[in-house]
DNA sequence: AACAATACCTCGTGATACTATGCATAGTGT
DNA sequence: ACACTATGCATAGTATCACGAGGTATTGTT
C-alpha cells in the first residue's frame, strides 16, 4: 500500500478507534491491523508521535495503568476530540467523493 | 480541503484527465477545477513538477503546439501510463475501501 | 541463555504538495 | 497610455507528515 495515501488520514483513524473505549498505544497498532485486515499496520515511529500530537491538541487524554504487571499508557477521546472526529470524517468523505468523481468522469 | 489528503492521489488524477485527449498544463488546472466542482484547484507550482515527473517516468509524453498564437505544451498518456492509471486507480479504491471500513467499524 | 513479543520513546530521512517568484504574451478596464 | 487580469511556462525553497532506525525495559518462550 502506497504510504502517501495515508497522509492526512491517521488522525481520524486513531480518534475513531478510541471513540468506544480507552486503548493503549501498542494495543492501537494491533487493533488497527486487525480491523483493517492487515491493510493498516502502523509502526511505533508513526503512532506514538501522533498520540502525543493529539494529546497536545487536547483531542485525547492519557493515563497510566497496570495490566498483568505491565505499565500501559491509555488514551481516551475528549469532547473536543469527538467533534474533530466528526469533522475529519466528513472531510474525508467529501474528499473521497470528489476524487471518485474525477476518476469516473 | 486538507491538502495532506491529496498526497499520493495527484498522479492518478492527471493520468485520468489525459486519458481521453491530450491537454496542456494550464488547461489541466482549469479542467480539474471544473470537473471537481472547485474541490481540486491545482497550483502551477504543484502541477508542472508532476507533469515533468510523469514524463520522466515515461507515463506521459509532451509536444509543443500553437493555439491562437500562444505556445502550449501538450501532454498525452503513453501505453505504460495507461497501465499505471489502472494500477493507481485500483490502489486508491482498495485504500478508500479499507479506510471506510475502519471509520464504520 | 537466547530470542520474540510486549510496551514505551525520539531523531533523522524522504516524499510531496505548496508558496513564492520569475518570465512572457494577450486581453480588458479606466 | 497604463494597470491589471488571465494565460502559459518554469524552478527553488518550505512545511508537513509517515516512516526507518535506534534505544530502553519487562515478560514469556524455546
Amino acid at each position: 500500500m502506497n504510504k502517501e495515501l495515508l497522509k492526512g488520514t491517521t488522525e481520524v483513524m486513531v480518534l475513531k478507534l478510541l471513540k468506544n473505549e480507552p486503548i493503549y498505544g501498542y494495543g492501537l497498532i494491533k487493533k488497527l491491523d486487525m480491523i483493517s485486515n492487515g491493510t493498516f499496520k502502523f509502526k511505533e515511529g508513526t503512532l506514538y508521535p501522533i498520540l502525543h500530537a493529539l494529546e497536545k491538541k487536547k483531542l485525547i487524554e492519557s493515563y497510566w495503568d497496570l495490566y498483568d504487571g505491565r505499565k500501559r499508557k491509555y488514551y481516551k477521546v475528549t469532547d473536543l476530540g469527538l467533534k474533530q472526529l466528526v469533522y475529519k470524517k466528513e472531510e474525508w468523505l467529501e474528499f473521497s467523493k470528489a476524487l471518485n468523481g474525477v476518476l469516473e468522469f
